[in-house]
DNA sequence: CGATTCGGTTAGCCATGGCTTACGGTAAGC
DNA sequence: GCTTACCGTAAGCCATGGCTAACCGAATCG
């Protein structure tokens, strides 16, 4: 579960691959669309989506010699929920803090 | 707007960054503590600290030779509010998507 | 069937970045 | 003031990973 949440930090941590699942977000599509536009390879994105993929972030949907991506909202639920975890442990306890502050100034 | 969430996932794309982030998050502490228990080195733990401080994930604050670190919201807020776009597009779209594939089997 | 289109995979190159060791600098304690 | 504790920084090493070029498999169309 924990392992969840560092396969899908680390796959939006590069640029490039946040770009692409940004643009399968906008519109999902196949490999060559995504593609084309973005200042990589073919290849190069084939490679980013499979990482995505692996993620749970993007799926994939055979269609003839294409592959449509879209985004698969698994990784979303599970990277939300685990922010979630600390806004309200840790919010809290930062307010309490920046209220000591200005008490004490 | 659109760097700082580069930043912000970037930081928390390291496993040990991660841990880090999390510990602090659990309770603030200075670096020694935070480094104790930890498989790397204070020194390290200072780096990966300047990363997460860079990239409004934590804040520090002087405390004698002692400089307390912890949590700051605005990193996770942004981090939220990224992730929340997706939500409102994307996952309506999915849920149409699977309908219309249990609908045609 | 051949030809074409589309996409995943491999090998290899190179840059990025995380780690340690060593150092310098500042604040408390005696 | 001198020592000690605590921490940030610099230099350098090495592993990780993103990229391209080349190849191969599969599905569609004539």
């Amino acid at each position: 579960m924990a392992n969840r949440i560092a396969v899908a930090l680390n796959a939006l941590a590069d640029p490039t691959r946040r770009t692409i699942f940004e643009r399968v977000g906008a519109a999902p599509g196949a490999v060559g669309e995504i593609a084309a536009g973005l200042p990589v390879s073919r290849p190069a994105v084939s490679q980013h989506l499979k990482v995505l993929k692996e993620a749970g972030l993007v799926t994939d949907t055979p269609d003839g010699t294409r592959r449509v991506y879209r985004l698969d909202p698994r990784g979303l639920g599970a990277l939300r929920d685990w922010l979630d975890r600390f806004w309200g442990d840790q919010l809290g306890a930062f307010k309490d803090f920046a209220d000591q502050q200005e008490s004490s100034e």
